[in-house]
DNA sequence: ATGGTCAATGAGGGGC
DNA sequence: GCCCCTCATTGACCAT
């Protein structure tokens, strides 16, 4: 996007959503109505108010209570147990927690259940087909989108792990290799200058031409015997 | 203050 | 052209 860092920092999720331009943005935005996304804005936050009053645009989703819920779980602990809440319904527009401004996203954090369940059935297959994904967000009480989203990052954090993991493998391997190299080095200089000594005419001798002959594409030796 | 985590977003691509 | 995916990124929240 290229409009000023600033401000579209600041107006991002509004500025992203509301000026939609190109052909597959406006097919997504599409996409988002379509789904339902919807909009969830909170009211004063811990930072911004004492007063304990929470607005909320939509109760309609069982997701939506959810996060909400969540929310309410999080500022309760966070001012106690007495406080009001104000309801009022706003049409469905996306997921998210943005305020009137667009500026004040609050973060939903699944519940220890929901990532327990969440975690069992990614071992089970790390992709969900649409019924399984509906049955799994009405068990968890989160919209379909939601439990996409969980799976879409949970694949690609155990790639990135993966990734990590393959690289510390290599590197294992990397430092044998230079070792092993090493070694075969200074071999041959010890052969190189053997065979300087036999050459002479009072110690000559028949040296065998080559000790190790491994292809380093399919690992046999020249024998055809596959090399340890 | 700062860095890590993770839910959410948007772009772009493939399959059908 | 819809649906679902990956990838890169954002931003709220949390621990230190």
């Amino acid at each position: 996007m290229d409009f000023d860092l600033d401000l579209g920092l600041a107006l991002h999720d509004k500025y992203s959503y509301e000026n939609f331009d190109s052909h597959k943005t406006r097919e997504n935005k599409k996409k988002m109505e379509s789904k339902n996304y919807l909009s969830l804005s909170l009211g004063p936050s811990k930072d911004d108010d004492e007063e304990n009053t929470i607005t909320q645009n939509s109760l309609t989703s069982p997701s939506i209570e959810s996060s909400f819920s969540n929310s309410m779980n999080m500022m309760k602990k966070e001012i106690g147990d007495e406080f009001e809440v104000e309801i009022e319904k706003v049409p469905i527009t996306r997921i998210g927690n943005v305020d009137e401004d667009g500026n004040s996203r609050k973060k939903l954090r699944l519940t220890k259940e929901q990532s327990e369940v969440l975690e069992e059935n990614f071992r089970e297959h790390s992709t969900l087909n649409q019924k399984q994904k509906q049955a799994l967000a009405e068990r968890l009480k989160l919209q379909a989108r939601q439990v996409e989203v969980w799976f879409q990052n949970r694949r690609a954090r155990t790639k990135v792990k993966q990734t990590e993991s393959d690289f510390e493998v290599l590197k294992k391997c990397c430092q044998t290799l230079t070792e092993e190299n090493k070694k075969l080095k200074i071999e041959l200089q010890e052969l190189k200058s053997i065979q300087t000594v036999a050459a002479t005419p009072t110690f000559y001798m028949q040296i065998p031409a080559v000790t190790v002959t491994i292809c380093p594409l399919c690992g046999n030796n020249k024998n055809g015997s596959k090399a340890r």
